[in-house]
DNA sequence: TCCAAATGTTACAATAGTGTTACAATTTCA
DNA sequence: TGAAATTGTAACACTATTGTAACATTTGGA
């Protein structure tokens, strides 16, 4: 059964990128547009176990939204702002939220709150196996045959994307607006130099990092 | 772009209710009184993105065409029924069926569903069985007789093409303007030559590949 | 501040994919 | 039947894609 997220932000690309990110990621998606639609659509649909809200929007802002979800039901909360202002932070929290997140932010950062706080309510897998690989990602560690690997921050969140999306293609330009932001200007080369890094640590778990030519990369483990 | 829906219903107030409701929401509709015809009208327009299947059909019933449809491509698939019974809900799932209302039903919840099934699978590729013949989409893999087999990009789209258009002629000109891009310069000769390596790289399969002389190439399964 | 790690770009090598050509095979139709 | 049109296919040269090392910059800590 597919966990089901409600994602409220006015910003109709931003709805549409966090929308196809989680739906690529196997969630049930539904949008709003506002705080007010966004208290509609979960009173319509009790099944929702994750709330993500914009603080900047139109007819009723995050705050008010997380405010009067909160008084209802104890679904999580992610909070989205645009704002690095630390009280607003504080206030998120006072105001029941369960994360806070900065924009601009990786999606990859977003799947893993998600995944954490799903974990958290219902008792969701969010750790990795496959076959001679283990990636815990609440420790942040990696490891091959049982020896642990360090990796970067990348060369981390590029396998986890992979690791996410087992068995389908992930292509360059995914990558990038996963793992280095939607924001992010340079080549698509440097994920080719990051894959390349990334295989180089990982040693023998390398072979199930697949090149797909003409597409992008695949994470897929043959037994 | 209109998406296009089958609506199969032997009820023909019921088959016209849910048409013209359809129709006055911007969707393209063709229907079917039982399972058998839906199959065909399904086999005739590949393009059809959502089938709706009333459970009680005289001639084929929704449960046996929802199994049929379901081996050959993962079009989405919506099961009406009279019955409240849980089995049958659970019968229908079983069998691939994508969502499950029961009757009566505001055309309005209907909606609501369609759209989100649409919403979940927009630019979400179908995978094809067809004979020994099998193609994944998403995960880019082509199987004849079980065993795999890697394709090139345009090995691989010109397939998938075929197959989507199957039992109707593909141009060279089609193939060239859907997969080479439509900025393509070369010659149409080249479609033979991919052709020609698909062919022999599908073995047996190829069978199902046929020249129509003077017009293009077509996909057929003959069994 | 300084150092080490991380990162993106560039350049070049290796590989896989592609289009054209030429000729063979087949089909069409008068 | 025989010539013309069409298609099949092998061989070749050319392109595109990817892997990777090396380098220059940037970043983040001590």
């Amino acid at each position: 059964m597919k966990e089901t997220i409600l994602i409220a932000d006015d910003e109709v690309n931003m709805r549409i990128l966090i929308h196809d990110f989680l739906i690529s990621n196997n969630y049930e998606v539904f949008t709003a547009s506002n705080g007010r639609e966004a208290i509609d659509v979960l009173d319509q649909n009790p099944q929702v176990s994750l709330v993500i809200l914009d603080v900047m929007m139109p007819v009723m802002n995050g705050w008010k939204a997380c405010e009067i979800i909160k008084e209802k039901s104890d679904v999580p909360i992610i909070m989205l702002t645009a704002k690095s202002d630390e009280k607003d932070e504080l206030f998120s929290f006072k105001r029941g939220a369960d994360e806070y997140i900065k924009k601009p932010f990786s999606l990859v950062i977003l799947l893993a709150r998600i995944q954490s706080i799903l974990k958290r309510s219902i008792n969701r897998k969010r750790d990795y196996k496959r076959g001679c690989l283990v990636v815990e990602h609440e420790k942040h560690k990696v490891f091959v045959e049982g020896k642990e690997i360090i990796l970067s921050k990348f060369e981390f969140e590029i396998l986890y994307l992979l690791m996410a999306s087992e068995g389908r293609i992930v292509s360059r330009e995914k990558i990038i607006e996963s793992v280095f932001g939607f924001d992010y200007e340079g080549t698509a080369r440097a994920v080719d130099t990051q894959i390349t890094r990334l295989r180089k640590k990982i040693g023998v778990a390398k072979k199930y990092i697949k090149t797909v030519r003409g597409y992008g990369y695949k994470f897929e483990v043959n037994e």
